[in-house]
DNA sequence: GGTTGTTTAAGGGCCC
DNA sequence: GGGCCCTTAAACAACC
C-alpha cells in the first residue's frame, strides 16, 4: 500500500510544541479525489466514514481544524456523487456506519492529472444509484473462499446484471466479466488514484 | 447525545 | 451566458 508522501503532509508546518506557527495550506485535492484516496489506500478498498476522516487528517495537517466544515463536506461528496458506492456491514463486522467503496465503473476519474476537478462527473445512467439506493447489499464474509473483491463482485453481478453481463446475458461470459470487474475494482498499479497521487507529488515536489 | 447519511440550497470557478 | 463541478452550510432522520 503506497502512502502519501511528506510533501503535502505539512506535517512540517506543525511545531513539535503542538502549537501552530503557520496554517497548513490547503491541499490541490478535491474532497473527492481525497475520499478516492483514502479508499484505495485501504487493504480492502473500502473505508468507514471515520477511516476516511483518520486517513485526511493522518496526511493532511490542514485537516486537523475546522473539522466540522470538511468533514460535512466529506458526508456530502459521499451521498451525493455516484462514484462512491456504499456496502453496508456484514453481522460479524458490527460497528457504526457502512463502509463506502469506488464504483466499479467510475475507473480513473482523475485521468486528467487534474485533481480539483474532474473532467466529467461519473453519473450511473438510469440514477439508480442515487441515494440509498445504490447501496450493495451486505457482503457474505461467512464465506472465507472468496476475497472481499470477489464477495463484492458476486453480489453487484446480482444487483446490476446486465452491467456486468454481455448483452446477450451470455453465462459463458461469466469468468471474463468477472476478471473485467475485478480489474475494474482493483485498477492495475498504473492507473491507481494513489500513484497518480505519488506522481503528481514527485513531478511537483522538485 | 454523538455520529452517520441524505437532501436542499447557494455561491464560486472553470469551460465551451 | 449557461452548464457543470465543487465547496460550504444547514436541516433533518436514522442509527448506535
Amino acid at each position: 500500500m503506497n502512502s502519501i508522501p511528506s510533501s503535502y503532509s505539512n506535517d512540517h508546518l506543525w511545531s513539535s510544541s503542538s502549537q501552530r506557527r503557520y496554517a497548513a495550506s490547503k491541499p490541490p485535492y478535491s474532497y473527492i479525489s481525497l475520499i478516492a484516496h483514502a479508499i484505495s489506500n485501504s487493504p480492502e478498498r473500502m473505508c468507514t466514514l471515520a477511516q476516511i476522516y483518520q486517513y485526511i487528517q493522518d496526511h493532511y495537517a490542514y485537516y486537523r481544524q475546522n473539522q466540522q466544515r470538511w468533514q460535512n463536506s466529506i458526508r456530502h461528496s459521499l451521498s451525493f456523487n455516484d462514484c462512491f458506492v456504499k456496502v453496508p456491514r456484514s453481522a460479524d463486522r458490527p460497528g457504526k456506519g457502512s463502509y463506502w467503496t469506488l464504483h466499479p465503473d467510475s475507473g480513473n476519474m482523475f485521468e486528467n492529472g487534474c485533481y480539483l476537478r474532474r473532467q466529467k462527473r461519473f453519473k450511473l445512467k438510469d440514477n439508480k444509484t442515487h441515494s440509498s439506493d445504490h447501496t450493495i447489499q451486505g457482503i457474505d464474509s461467512s464465506d472465507s473462499s472468496l476475497t472481499t473483491s470477489e464477495q463484492y463482485y458476486h453480489q453487484y453481478k446480482t444487483e446490476y446484471p446486465t452491467e456486468i453481463y454481455d448483452s446477450n446475458n451470455n453465462g459463458l461470459q461469466y469468468e471474463h466479466n468477472q476478471q473485467f470487474f475485478l480489474q475494474q475494482f482493483i485498477p492495475p498499479d498504473t492507473f491507481r488514484i494513489d500513484n497518480l497521487f505519488n506522481y503528481y507529488e514527485q513531478t511537483n515536489s522538485s
